[in-house]
DNA sequence: AACATTCCCAACCGCACTAGT
DNA sequence: GACTAGTGCGGTTGGGAATGT
């Protein structure tokens, strides 16, 4: 059983909003406030419209000081520094970038930001087809639909992203600098110690893929997490491990939220150099390798061909993260070994 | 010029959370 | 504590605009 609609379906408009109805719901708000009731608001007005519609105009387009289109590049800096870090939480991203909504940082994320920074998937493919496949199924190297990953596009991207700056290989980048991580909370470093106990004393196998490059010498290596063939673990409390997995993850959300109330892109700050690089097409220890922007980074395309690998884990993640946040604390997913890889990946715990 | 495809973004939908009763 | 209404959020969609063939 859904629950109820929030207002009569029937005798509600719907699609774009007409100057008048803008119009008569400016001046009410200017003159009145919402009367913290958007539900009622459009009956007051003789507005036909949903309450939620009426909020939803307001916020995006009406109020004052809203900025639309023409993102600059610190702007481009900080979405992508908040998005490598939590995710799509579209409003606490917002909130760092006054003047912008939410919906305006999603939609200028999935249709500019997001190709200029991961590149067209179809780009991708064409590179992944000339490289190697370990796919069994397909003897002539191409990847069929029904084989693709299923991934969530979020992770994917996150992933991807984490991949680029840990691929630079810049002494001075972050992922090959400790002083530049974040600091990590109690629960933050148990669940280290944790990877770091899976790795040295378990059936758990730090793998290693070596991935071809177009340069020669640099091919890319991925650190991934195999799972032991027995589900006996020894010398593991897996129990303990898991609590710690749970309580990072539930605690991960409150961060977020007081990371955004508090201490605000701060905490994310030391992406920005390497972001920069990435967004403006600036080497980072790596020589300029080809023209098209979206070739030229070659750890993606490893990416791509290294996604077979990750099915394992993949699966289990997306079935259960469904089309909640992939880093949501409700979700169970965490619940799974497999998201040990992606701590490992992201943290390169070697 | 006509049609097809892709891009872009405003708006909608449904779920989760919260406050009030 | 259970229920309900209101709110906020993120994912998705519809359709116009732009671009390609």
């Amino acid at each position: 059983m859904g629950r109820a609609p929030c207002c009569d379906k029937a005798n509600v408009k719907k699609g774009p909003w007409s100057p008048e109805e803008d119009e008569k719901l400016k001046a009410y708000i200017e003159k009145y406030g919402t009367g913290n009731n958007w539900i009622a608001l459009p009956q007051k007005i003789g507005l036909k419209r949903c309450g939620k519609s009426c909020r939803l105009r307001w916020l995006n387009y009406l109020r004052p000081n809203i900025k639309h289109g023409g993102f600059s590049e610190e702007e481009d800096n900080i979405i992508c520094s908040l998005y490598i870090s939590i995710g799509s939480r579209w409003s606490i991203i917002a909130a760092q970038l006054p003047g912008r909504t939410d919906n305006d940082i999603k939609n200028y994320w999935n249709t500019r930001l997001k190709k200029k920074l991961l590149g067209r998937r179809k780009q991708s493919n064409v590179n992944r087809l000339s490289s190697t496949s370990h796919d069994p199924k397909d003897e002539n190297g191409s990847l069929d639909d029904s084989c693709e990953p299923v991934l969530s596009n979020s992770a994917l991207e996150r992933l991807q992203l984490h991949m680029q700056l840990q691929s630079c290989q810049n002494p001075l980048s972050f992922y090959n600098n400790p002083a530049l991580w974040p600091k990590l909370q109690p629960l933050q470093e148990k669940l280290i110690q944790s990877l770091q106990f899976l790795n040295e004393n378990t059936n758990y196998t730090l793998m290693q893929h070596v991935l071809p490059s177009t340069q020669p010498g640099q091919e890319h290596k991925i650190d991934f997490y195999e799972p032991p063939n027995t589900s006996v673990i020894d010398g593991l409390n897996i129990d303990e491990l898991e609590n710690s997995l749970n309580a990072f993850n539930a605690g991960s959300s409150q961060d977020v939220m007081e990371q955004s109330n508090n201490e605000g892109i701060q905490a994310v700050s030391t992406f920005q150099a390497d972001l920069d690089d990435l967004l403006h097409n600036k080497t980072i220890g790596l020589p300029p390798q080809e023209e098209d922007p979206i070739a030229e980074f070659d750890c993606f395309k490893a990416m791509d061909s290294s996604k077979d690998s990750m099915i394992w884990w993949s699966n289990d993640f997306e079935l259960k993260s469904a089309s909640t946040n992939s880093w949501d604390s409700s979700s169970p997913v965490l619940q799974s070994h497999g998201m040990y890889q992606d701590y490992g990946l992201g943290y390169n715990l070697q």
